[in-house]
DNA sequence: AGCACA
Protein backbone atom coordinates (compact mmCIF):
# COMPACT_ATOMS: atom_id res chain seq x y z
CA UNK A 1 0.00 0.00 0.00
CA UNK A 2 2.60 2.85 -0.94
CA UNK A 3 1.54 6.03 -2.07
CA UNK A 4 -0.57 4.80 -5.01
CA UNK A 5 0.40 5.88 -8.41
CA UNK A 6 1.02 9.54 -8.10
CA UNK A 7 4.56 10.36 -9.51
CA UNK A 8 7.01 11.90 -7.35
CA UNK A 9 7.25 15.59 -7.54
CA UNK A 10 8.52 18.49 -5.08
CA UNK A 11 5.37 18.52 -3.51
CA UNK A 12 4.07 16.44 -0.82
CA UNK A 13 0.73 15.98 0.30
CA UNK A 14 -0.36 15.13 3.88
CA UNK A 15 -3.54 14.32 5.56
CA UNK A 16 -5.13 13.39 8.47
CA UNK A 17 -4.02 16.79 10.15
CA UNK A 18 -5.38 17.63 13.56
CA UNK A 19 -7.66 20.16 12.38
CA UNK A 20 -8.15 21.82 15.47
CA UNK A 21 -4.36 23.26 15.04
CA UNK A 22 -4.13 26.67 14.05
CA UNK A 23 -2.96 27.00 10.33
CA UNK A 24 -0.09 29.32 11.40
CA UNK A 25 1.14 26.81 14.11
CA UNK A 26 0.65 24.08 11.86
CA UNK A 27 2.89 25.59 9.08
CA UNK A 28 5.87 26.04 11.44
CA UNK A 29 5.44 22.15 12.65
CA UNK A 30 5.63 21.12 9.20
CA UNK A 31 8.33 22.88 8.59
CA UNK A 32 10.37 21.95 11.75
CA UNK A 33 9.64 18.95 11.10
CA UNK A 34 10.42 17.99 7.12
CA UNK A 35 13.19 20.81 6.71
CA UNK A 36 15.30 18.06 7.95
CA UNK A 37 14.78 16.09 4.57
CA UNK A 38 15.63 19.35 2.71
CA UNK A 39 15.20 23.17 1.89
CA UNK A 40 11.67 23.97 1.93
CA UNK A 41 10.10 26.02 -0.48
CA UNK A 42 6.36 26.61 1.00
CA UNK A 43 3.91 25.22 3.08
CA UNK A 44 0.47 25.84 1.91
CA UNK A 45 -2.31 24.96 4.80
CA UNK A 46 -5.90 25.75 4.49
CA UNK A 47 -8.46 26.01 6.85
CA UNK A 48 -11.48 25.84 4.08
CA UNK A 49 -13.99 22.95 5.20
CA UNK A 50 -12.92 20.97 2.02
CA UNK A 51 -9.15 21.64 3.11
CA UNK A 52 -8.56 21.59 6.73
CA UNK A 53 -6.49 19.09 8.06
CA UNK A 54 -4.39 18.84 4.89
CA UNK A 55 -1.07 20.50 3.79
CA UNK A 56 1.60 20.62 1.30
CA UNK A 57 5.19 21.03 1.89
CA UNK A 58 7.23 22.23 -1.18
CA UNK A 59 11.16 21.33 -1.24
CA UNK A 60 13.58 22.84 -3.79
CA UNK A 61 14.36 18.80 -4.52
CA UNK A 62 12.09 15.78 -6.23
CA UNK A 63 14.62 13.94 -3.82
CA UNK A 64 14.08 15.99 -0.41
CA UNK A 65 10.31 15.03 -1.46
CA UNK A 66 10.82 11.59 -2.06
CA UNK A 67 13.27 11.12 1.32
CA UNK A 68 10.40 12.89 3.62
CA UNK A 69 8.04 10.42 1.88
CA UNK A 70 10.29 7.36 1.98
CA UNK A 71 11.52 8.14 5.60
CA UNK A 72 8.20 8.02 7.24
CA UNK A 73 7.17 4.79 5.19
CA UNK A 74 10.25 2.96 6.68
CA UNK A 75 9.75 4.56 9.64
CA UNK A 76 13.02 3.53 12.12
CA UNK A 77 11.03 1.06 13.90
CA UNK A 78 14.45 -1.04 14.41
CA UNK A 79 16.76 1.87 15.12
CA UNK A 80 15.03 2.59 18.09
CA UNK A 81 15.81 1.63 21.60
CA UNK A 82 13.12 0.39 22.95
CA UNK A 83 10.19 -1.72 22.29
CA UNK A 84 7.27 -0.50 20.34
CA UNK A 85 4.02 -0.97 22.02
CA UNK A 86 0.76 -0.60 20.02
CA UNK A 87 -0.22 2.60 20.34
CA UNK A 88 2.82 4.46 19.30
CA UNK A 89 3.08 1.69 15.79
CA UNK A 90 -0.33 2.79 15.64
CA UNK A 91 0.28 6.27 14.95
CA UNK A 92 3.09 5.80 13.07
CA UNK A 93 1.13 3.99 10.42
CA UNK A 94 -1.40 6.72 10.85
CA UNK A 95 1.90 8.72 9.98
CA UNK A 96 2.48 6.94 7.23
CA UNK A 97 -0.63 6.54 5.21
CA UNK A 98 -0.92 10.06 5.29
CA UNK A 99 1.74 11.13 3.09
CA UNK A 100 1.96 11.38 -0.15
CA UNK A 101 3.56 12.86 -3.18
CA UNK A 102 1.39 16.05 -4.40
CA UNK A 103 -1.13 15.41 -7.34
CA UNK A 104 -0.28 18.80 -9.33
CA UNK A 105 2.43 20.76 -9.32
CA UNK A 106 2.74 23.50 -6.74
CA UNK A 107 2.03 27.63 -7.65
CA UNK A 108 5.39 28.34 -6.52
CA UNK A 109 7.06 25.69 -8.13
CA UNK A 110 5.43 26.45 -11.62
CA UNK A 111 6.21 30.37 -11.13
CA UNK A 112 9.81 29.54 -10.75
CA UNK A 113 9.92 27.36 -13.87
CA UNK A 114 7.55 29.81 -16.23
CA UNK A 115 4.78 27.40 -16.33
CA UNK A 116 2.75 29.04 -14.20
CA UNK A 117 -0.45 30.51 -16.54
CA UNK A 118 -2.90 32.88 -14.75
CA UNK A 119 -5.51 32.75 -16.99
CA UNK A 120 -5.43 28.71 -17.08
CA UNK A 121 -5.38 28.80 -12.85
CA UNK A 122 -8.62 31.40 -12.70
CA UNK A 123 -10.67 28.78 -15.17
CA UNK A 124 -9.80 25.92 -12.87
CA UNK A 125 -11.31 27.95 -9.94
CA UNK A 126 -13.95 28.89 -11.75
CA UNK A 127 -14.17 25.11 -12.59
CA UNK A 128 -14.02 24.12 -9.17
CA UNK A 129 -16.59 26.43 -7.67
CA UNK A 130 -19.34 25.45 -10.31
CA UNK A 131 -19.05 21.81 -9.65
CA UNK A 132 -19.28 22.61 -5.82
CA UNK A 133 -22.37 24.35 -6.34
CA UNK A 134 -23.65 22.08 -7.95
CA UNK A 135 -23.20 19.26 -5.71
CA UNK A 136 -24.58 21.66 -3.10
CA UNK A 137 -27.60 21.19 -4.94
CA UNK A 138 -27.94 17.74 -5.29
CA UNK A 139 -27.82 17.25 -1.56
CA UNK A 140 -29.63 19.57 0.97
CA UNK A 141 -27.65 22.29 2.40
CA UNK A 142 -26.86 21.09 5.55
CA UNK A 143 -23.85 21.80 7.47
CA UNK A 144 -23.42 18.34 8.55
CA UNK A 145 -20.20 18.08 10.64
CA UNK A 146 -18.89 15.37 11.62
CA UNK A 147 -16.61 16.38 14.42
CA UNK A 148 -13.99 13.30 15.54
CA UNK A 149 -11.90 14.86 18.01
CA UNK A 150 -8.91 13.95 15.73
CA UNK A 151 -6.74 13.10 19.04
CA UNK A 152 -4.47 10.15 18.89
CA UNK A 153 -4.73 10.40 23.17
CA UNK A 154 -7.69 7.64 23.05
CA UNK A 155 -6.78 4.70 21.45
CA UNK A 156 -9.19 1.84 21.94
CA UNK A 157 -6.65 -1.17 21.51
CA UNK A 158 -8.06 -3.96 23.42
CA UNK A 159 -5.50 -5.51 25.69
CA UNK A 160 -6.16 -3.28 28.74
CA UNK A 161 -2.74 -4.42 30.57
CA UNK A 162 -0.68 -3.07 27.32
CA UNK A 163 -2.50 0.83 27.60
CA UNK A 164 -1.90 0.66 31.38
CA UNK A 165 1.81 0.83 30.54
CA UNK A 166 1.08 3.71 27.84
CA UNK A 167 -1.59 5.61 29.10
CA UNK A 168 -1.45 9.26 27.35
CA UNK A 169 -0.12 11.89 29.98
CA UNK A 170 0.50 15.35 29.52
CA UNK A 171 4.08 15.18 30.66
CA UNK A 172 6.16 13.50 27.12
CA UNK A 173 9.42 11.37 28.27
CA UNK A 174 11.95 11.88 25.22
CA UNK A 175 14.47 9.21 24.93
CA UNK A 176 17.64 8.47 22.51
CA UNK A 177 18.54 11.76 22.62
CA UNK A 178 22.06 13.29 21.44
CA UNK A 179 24.04 14.16 24.77
CA UNK A 180 24.39 17.31 22.69
CA UNK A 181 21.46 17.95 22.90
CA UNK A 182 19.91 20.77 25.42
CA UNK A 183 16.59 21.96 27.00
CA UNK A 184 16.76 25.21 24.55
CA UNK A 185 16.70 23.03 21.32
CA UNK A 186 14.20 20.77 22.67
CA UNK A 187 12.23 23.76 23.58
CA UNK A 188 12.42 25.18 20.29
CA UNK A 189 11.49 22.04 19.07
CA UNK A 190 8.34 21.47 21.09
CA UNK A 191 7.26 25.20 21.44
CA UNK A 192 5.91 25.49 18.40
CA UNK A 193 2.90 22.68 19.36
CA UNK A 194 0.00 24.08 21.16
CA UNK A 195 -0.06 23.47 24.78
CA UNK A 196 3.36 23.45 25.45
CA UNK A 197 4.63 24.71 28.99
CA UNK A 198 8.07 23.29 29.62
CA UNK A 199 10.97 20.86 29.02
CA UNK A 200 13.16 19.04 31.47
CA UNK A 201 16.43 17.89 31.73
CA UNK A 202 18.17 15.63 34.20
CA UNK A 203 22.29 16.82 34.26
CA UNK A 204 22.78 13.42 35.51
CA UNK A 205 20.50 11.56 33.13
CA UNK A 206 21.74 12.39 29.89
CA UNK A 207 20.12 11.58 26.45
CA UNK A 208 16.50 11.67 28.21
CA UNK A 209 14.08 14.53 29.02
CA UNK A 210 10.52 15.51 29.57
CA UNK A 211 8.58 17.66 28.02
CA UNK A 212 5.18 19.01 29.69
CA UNK A 213 2.15 20.10 27.90
CA UNK A 214 -1.11 21.44 28.95
CA UNK A 215 -3.23 18.03 28.57
CA UNK A 216 -3.23 14.89 27.03
CA UNK A 217 -4.41 15.65 23.74
CA UNK A 218 -1.84 18.65 23.02
CA UNK A 219 1.30 16.58 24.11
CA UNK A 220 -0.09 13.69 21.76
CA UNK A 221 -0.13 16.55 18.81
CA UNK A 222 3.65 17.51 19.50
CA UNK A 223 4.31 13.45 20.00
CA UNK A 224 2.37 12.21 16.94
CA UNK A 225 4.43 14.73 14.55
CA UNK A 226 7.78 15.04 16.50
CA UNK A 227 8.37 11.47 16.92
CA UNK A 228 11.38 10.13 15.56
CA UNK A 229 12.98 13.74 14.94
CA UNK A 230 16.67 13.62 14.53
CA UNK A 231 18.50 16.45 16.07
CA UNK A 232 21.24 14.58 14.47
CA UNK A 233 20.88 11.54 11.70
CA UNK A 234 21.97 9.22 14.48
CA UNK A 235 19.25 10.50 17.37
CA UNK A 236 15.76 9.63 16.63
CA UNK A 237 14.04 10.54 19.21
CA UNK A 238 11.45 8.31 20.88
CA UNK A 239 8.54 10.19 22.35
CA UNK A 240 6.27 7.71 24.59
CA UNK A 241 3.79 9.39 27.23
CA UNK A 242 5.56 9.60 30.85
CA UNK A 243 4.96 7.23 33.56
CA UNK A 244 2.18 8.69 35.70
C1' DA B 1 -11.96 11.54 3.93
C1' DG B 2 -10.53 15.41 1.88
C1' DC B 3 -5.21 17.57 -3.67
C1' DA B 4 -4.33 23.83 -3.17
C1' DC B 5 -1.79 27.88 -3.82
C1' DA B 6 -6.20 33.86 1.18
Amino acid sequence: MLSGDIPPSQTIYIKNLNEKVKKEELKRSLYALFSQYGRILDVVALKTPKLRGQAWVVFTEITAASNAVRQMQNFPFYDKPMIFDSVQIASLISLRERIQYAKTKSDCIAKEDGSYDKKKKQEEKAERKRRAEEAQQSTMPNGASAQNGGSTASFRHGNSSAQEAVAPNNILFIENLPHEATSMMLEMLFQQYPGFREVRMIEAKPGIAFVEFEDDQQSSMAMQTLQGFKITPQNPMTITFAKK
